[in-house]
DNA sequence: CACAAGGTGAGACTTTTGTCACAGACACGC
DNA sequence: GCGTGTCTGTGACAAAAGTCTCACCTTGTG
């Protein structure tokens, strides 16, 4: 799929879709300013409430940004992949970092610290626009989760994320455990379990040698909404 | 406290913190593109899904920002005073408001529309910088409302939402109803009235004509912990 | 003054969600 | 082929949150 050799910090910032639009000179600030890393599955990348760890685009590799509870339930903020980049808000309200890390897979990542990319985006005003698409992006994602939380049933939640994988995996295929299912709902383990079952039951869906299959589009659709 | 006369666009501007550090030509640019627009309270200024109704900037006023369930339900999302503004989101992801918008006080508002903020990013790069800090400061609100309605209960919710206003309102005081509160934490009246019961049962908060005293910062703190 | 509207207090009840405890299934590495 | 983890299925239960329904206040207004 991709060459094996280790990309260099230019070919990585090209492939990032909110920097297309930037000019080779910014692009080439940014990259040079970049050290790569790398992270085993399971590692964490950096802690919620540490100070701020730097922008980091993603070579390679699966992040999951999240948050956890004290009792030591988690909820996942967000799942990225190669191509996109993280840890924007601590980089420009100069905070500390607003939620933890963690490689969901083997990963590579290229940082960039703070002080860097603020002087970057001053010097760089293609780069601003950039960073401001990202971030309205990115708020309109977290309203949406809002909505989700506050005002949708764990039924209706688990069909939207069971139309939306089906959307996004119509070719390919990702097989997703019900633990983390549960951590993206906001819910536990035994409620997503359960849910399935019903949705199985009524018909919407099928399990197929832990796949799942949507029969029933707009069964899933009315579920999601209510 | 403020004069009669109606302030113009470019005061309007200067109010603004987070345009604090704009040089004048940017504020110029942005106050001229601006029109004037006053509401009445309880009057609807745009509903969510419609197209992009424009960057907002508050004269005067209260402006609710919030989601409401299929049942009726409404999760507000943040409260705005003078001085801040609205809708950037929607400005800057091209996308249709991300929430809806009422006037929780009389109101004063300047619009910029979408593509004439556009632009204006485009040629004055401090603009960007400001919208930058505001998008990032955002979502770490955001990221903070996703962790308590998944994470928390409703007794540390409004735990820490007491302490809040407690902080807020140290001299002046704001009278908010248990309706608007249940609407901030994500839950229903009935709910934040008997939490407050126990709250008082406990000697952490005192009822005073209709007005909440905290009486015990700490068991507060501590409630809100959990 | 009487009355209407909005806000509250309160109890009974339902639904939804989360917890606990195990047992079975499966997958991988040795 | 055999353990050892990681997932999953399941049921009984507990707790949290939401619904329904009234009565009772204010408070402002005609």
């Amino acid at each position: 799929m991709s060459a094996k050799r280790p990309l260099d910090a230019l070919e990585v910032m090209r492939s990032v879709p909110y920097f297309a639009h930037l000019d080779a000179a910014a692009m080439e600030a940014v990259a040079g300013k970049a050290t790569r890393r790398q992270y085993s599955r399971g590692e964490v990348i950096f802690l919620e409430g540490d100070p701020c760890a730097g922008l980091h685009v993603i070579q390679e590799g699966r992040i999951k940004l999240y948050k956890v509870s004290v009792e030591g339930r988690e909820q996942i903020v967000r799942l990225l992949s190669p191509g996109e980049f993280f840890n924007e808000v601590a980089v420009f309200d100069r905070g500390s970092n607003p939620v933890s890390a963690m490689a969901a897979l083997d990963a590579t990542v290229w940082v960039v610290d703070c002080g860097a990319m603020l002087d970057l985006v001053g010097t760089h005003p293609a780069l601003g626009v950039a960073i401001i698409e990202n971030l309205a992006s990115r708020s309109r994602h977290l309203l949406s989760l809002v909505e989700d939380l506050s005002l949708r049933t764990v039924s209706a939640r688990l069909a939207k994320l069971l139309l939306a994988q089906a959307q996004a995996s119509s070719g390919g295929s990702q097989r997703i455990t019900q633990q983390e299912m549960a951590a993206q709902l906001g819910t536990v383990r035994e409620m997503v379990g359960r849910v399935l079952r019903t949705f199985e039951d009524d018909g919407l869906i099928r399990f197929e040698r832990h796949r799942i299959v949507v029969l029933d589009r707009e069964g899933l659709e009315k579920e999601a909404m209510i």
